[in-house]
DNA sequence: TTTTGAAATATAATATAGAATATATAAAAA
DNA sequence: TTTTTATATATTCTATATTATATTTCAAAA
């Protein structure tokens, strides 16, 4: 599959392409969240030319982002390779730092939250009801995923925005690993949550989130290593 | 000042070289992090090129990484730019931000520190007693991040010590512009501070922790534009 | 086991194409 | 005539591709 250069689409909008870089960006990314690049596998240029159709110039450069990002580690002369998995140590830090950052960001979300935003979360939250018929772990992964970033956003800080958004990426690939956490139990603390953020009460919301997070931890820690 | 191409310096030792990107990563993040570059200013590559003696290829790299960073913004047939100023709203976000992450960092400092590190923060903290003589500012704003940014190692977090050093970068460029905070007020907040963690007191390291942030935030919020 | 050499791969430099900005020139309006 | 606006052109810089060079790795042979 190549990266289409799609400089001006039909009609006289002039919508320019925001380059290579952004695009392949994405695409390793998307490959190595959905594991079809496992952990602590190589990742050769070369390969990326010829399956992207892109020079290196720009492969580089993405990858050089993904990097900074956490995602892929680097070495010299020998190259890019997609970060380890999580190890128990690493799992625990995770947690505590979601621990730390999401249940205030939840409290800030009751207090600020628009009804715009509310209904587009409670719609998301209600797709993820059990009952509902279920593509795919895939799907589940990313309406969670979502569904904790825009509450991050509703705290309308972007660096606790950021920092989340840095943080999900790991635990979604940590979660992919093992199809857990698709249960009923996690619906319902989703429902609590949401429930006070309707409420707008920021104490509730807080610790709803925190409740959340801890259940999470326990039901996924059998499967952190070591 | 040319990037020199180390690849094995004297003796027999091999140290290979980590590449220019790297290097040119620092010295790009020196001179913004100095003012040598002021915020929201044209970084062109070909000066770049001509400056450090490296062609387009790693410095692109670096600056690609500086993007994520979020110490330079790129537009797409323009090129690189150092981030703008922070404005009042920025402002608060990263004190926000500051007083959820840096107390909880003091706690678990307080409860994990070693002896080693323990030496090593208060020896640094004298060289900032007010008394001491000191070369210029830029000494005393690279002596507190060196501070915190230890403070954050000892809680034990990788991902707390990451988010920390990610934010200080911004404080850092807002507190050199106005030479701020060389106070003996900031000092004696410090000494507190590290009482409580020589006495090993979560409790007191975390609220001595949450009231420097503050009276931080109220030293420097005079100079927060708009 | 060690050494040697070829293949694979990464790093860095250079070349080319393309876009944006600045400059100058010409035309139109005051 | 002066000023303004539009257009054309030249220059600068970015984005991508291509080429050259250096290092590692792996396999084969001593």
């Amino acid at each position: 599959m190549a990266v289409t250069d799609e400089k001006n689409s039909e009609e006289g909008r002039v919508r320019r392409s925001n380059g290579f870089v952004d695009e392949v960006f994405d695409l390793i990314r998307a490959d190595i969240m959905s594991l079809k690049i496992p952990p602590d596998t190589r990742i050769p240029i070369g390969s990326l030319v010829r399956e992207l159709g892109v020079s290196q110039t720009p492969i580089r450069e993405a990858l050089s982002m993904l990097e900074v990002t956490g995602l892929v580690t680097k070495k010299q002369f020998v190259g890019y390779c997609t970060a380890p998995k999580l190890n128990r140590r690493q799992f625990d830090e995770l947690f505590e730092m979601r621990l730390l950052i999401e249940p205030f960001a939840a409290r800030r979300a009751a207090e600020k939250i628009s009804d715009q935003e509310l209904t587009e979360i409670c719609a998301l939250a209600h797709e993820m009801e059990p009952g509902e018929t279920r593509a795919s772990y895939d799907l589940f992964a990313d309406q969670d995923a979502e569904l904790h970033e825009r509450i991050a956003r509703a705290s309308g800080n972007a660096l606790i925005e950021g920092a989340l958004k840095r943080l999900h990426v790991h635990l979604h690939i940590f979660r992919l690993r093992f199809h857990s956490e698709v249960t009923t139990e996690a619906y319902s603390e989703h429902s609590r949550l949401i429930d006070a953020l309707v409420r707008r009460s920021p104490a509730e919301a807080e610790a709803a989130m925190s409740f959340h997070i801890e259940r999470s931890y326990a039901r996924l820690v059998p499967f952190a290593d070591i």
